[in-house]
DNA sequence: TTATTTTTTTAGGCTTGCCTAAAATATTTT
DNA sequence: AAAATATTTTAGGCAAGCCTAAAAAAATAA
């Protein structure tokens, strides 16, 4: 039995291994918890005695097995309360990440199978992210953005790299949701902010929001 | 913001109030909760000092308005977590408890109303408990049991004293459940036991198991 | 009403998880 | 490769929530 706090390190270390190879720092990791570093070195000890982690004084941490199955059970329970909420409780796909936050550390396998069969099996959440199946199997797709594609190239919306509240919520205004096709019509030269075609309009983003919509080509 | 521990103390107070019109006494919370007595003064004095109860060295702790919204706050999503988890999981009535103690702690209002909302409002938890309104308003009905009935009558079975996960299964294996209708036929002079009809079959229950039926005369 | 027993509180300690400031190590720059 | 800078760890403290043992107060019995 894992205290919330060791959960959220773990997590934060999954997360943040995606993006570094090797070890995980020790400064990433309270910068993402929004803790200090101090307290973070204690809690890698901890993880590392718990045989959750590998870590090495100065060098970062590093997921075990172990480690890597507890950090994605909690995310599998993470996401499929999110599905919950959104498909179930008429919440919003920007209102849901703070409670799931809190619904991830419930310790019940039974409930987070029922829930799973419940949402119908869902493998993805509602900001498009792989939702991993009770073995810790997770199916990473190649992250395309919007702004990798050239002129002309058409991509189904499929994720969110940036997934606050902000971001969302300007999603929905401009009306770009999951499942949308939109293609690349123009780049400016000045800012090279996007012309895109979307359903039947057309309307302009700026690079920084093309660099944050995950995309599959079509 | 409270911690799940004060949220712990507060509606252990508030079960043990209704058995003792005066102050809770520091050991019955004690009990209550499977800690001691010493952290438990601790704790009542942080309550009082915020409000939620009025506290006397010596005398025992009593709600304050607030302290009992709080208290029946959390009963609330208690027990609609537990309606959740029968109704739309499949879990059964001797499971729930201990995974609603944990999601009782959930903090979000808008949460517990549209849970609420899509388990349509229910007004009493799978032992048959009513459910606080999002006002902290609860119907209590009065607790009849079913070794308060005389010879001949009959009542309808419609909640549980003891709703420890052993008596419950046992009341499964004896297929008593909720609005069952049950009628006293007969009580064995030796050990107060009653024979009692139950849809077509009789049995035979010990007082022991029928002082903790809840019944309504009908 | 005094003595005995029970209950409650106080005192002092422990662990977890956080912090700041200083020291140690690693990395980058010159 | 030394100096300067950045990162990480260590040291020492603090609050919350728990504990045991001793002291104080209340309740009960003689």
């Amino acid at each position: 039995m894992l205290t919330f706090s060791e959960e959220n390190h773990l997590k934060s270390i999954f997360h943040l291994s995606s993006e570094s190879e090797s070890g995980v720092s020790t400064n990433s990791i309270a910068d993402n918890l929004n803790t200090k570093a101090s307290s973070v070195t204690e809690m890698l000890k901890k993880l590392n005695d718990k045989l959750l982690i590998v870590y090495k004084k100065y060098r970062g941490a590093q997921l075990t097995e172990k480690g890597r199955k507890t950090a994605l059970n909690i995310i599998r329970k993470h996401r499929l309360w999110e599905v919950f909420l959104v498909d179930k409780l008429n919440f919003k796909w920007d209102e849901v990440h703070d409670i799931a936050e809190q619904l991830e550390h419930i310790q019940s396998e039974k409930l987070t199978n029922e829930l799973d069969k419940f949402l119908n099996f869902p493998t993805k959440d509602p900001h498009g992210d792989p939702i991993p199946n009770p073995a810790g199997f997770i199916k990473f797709t190649p992250k395309l953005k919007l702004s990798d594609l050239n002129i002309g190239e058409t991509g189904k919306f499929v994720g969110v790299k940036d997934s606050s509240a902000t971001f969302l919520k300007y999603l929905d205004k401009r009306q770009i949701s999951l499942g949308s096709n939109i293609k690349v019509l123009h780049q400016e030269e000045f800012d090279q902010s996007l012309h895109v075609g979307l359903d039947e309009s057309n309307l302009t983003i700026s690079i920084k929001t093309a660099s944050n919509l995950y995309i599959t080509k079509i």
